[in-house]
DNA sequence: CTGACGTATCAGTGGATAATGATATGACGA
DNA sequence: TCGTCATATCATTATCCACTGATACGTCAG
């Protein structure tokens, strides 16, 4: 084994760095609580509120990171903002990993590295 | 707005807790560089130290954790260990992330909520 | 204009967790 | 058997980050 590898994958280093932070702003129980309520529809953020359960302060801020990141989009309507997925992509990448925990990452609830 | 949807999606509540852990694993860039070194190949762990540049005892403790959540397979050889994927699904849910930062997800690194 | 409502912002804090060093275990070769 | 190599385990530490409460901003109704 060369250093060759390292190097590459070194190079390599800010889209593994990238993809870990994509999954990392679905590694979240609030946001994808979030998510999940806007699959079904377009919602304001009182919406979301309800939907969820969460508090106002911690839905305006998540969708805030989830509208940074390009995931969901905005739209003001009066005193209203309604917020739904930038693309159906994301929906696709949640039901894939949904296929993933219903086929091969069973046990990942016995998985005692970081909590459930 | 009725609490029936919060109800609903308190139901819910451990797939979601499930979804986020699967992400949460994947959020990672340790682990998504062991992963990364074991899509092209089954490896050793001596070589995913190579590939990656980890600590051998980091790339082992991500090792279990991933062969717990079942993202990886093993298989003893001699003093060695080798893993692989457990699955071509989970290559398939890293190239949809992939997909999804090269369409809509774009900003990604702009999003302060947590760092790149 | 004023009060009520919807949303956004921000600092503080507690909890989670990734990486490391030390060490244990097990297997092979001499 | 002894030393070495490959791997695993574990406690510690330092960091990161999600949530909350207080508050600000903007919009509409009366």
């Amino acid at each position: 084994m060369t250093t060759q590898g390292v190097r590459d994958d070194l190079l390599a280093h800010d889209a593994l760095e990238l993809r870990a932070k994509l999954f990392r702003g679905l590694g979240d129980p609030s946001r994808l609580a979030i998510l999940d309520a806007l699959v079904s529809d377009e919602c304001s953020v009182q919406e979301v509120v309800g939907h969820t359960g969460l508090g106002q302060p911690n839905v305006s801020n998540n969708l805030r990171c989830l509208l940074d990141c390009g995931l969901v989009s905005r739209r003001s309507e009066g005193r209203f903002v309604r917020y739904r997925l930038a693309d159906r992509r994301v929906a696709e990448l949640i039901r894939a990993a949904d296929r993933l925990l219903a086929s091969t990452a069973t046990g990942l609830g016995d998985c005692e590295r970081y909590t459930e």
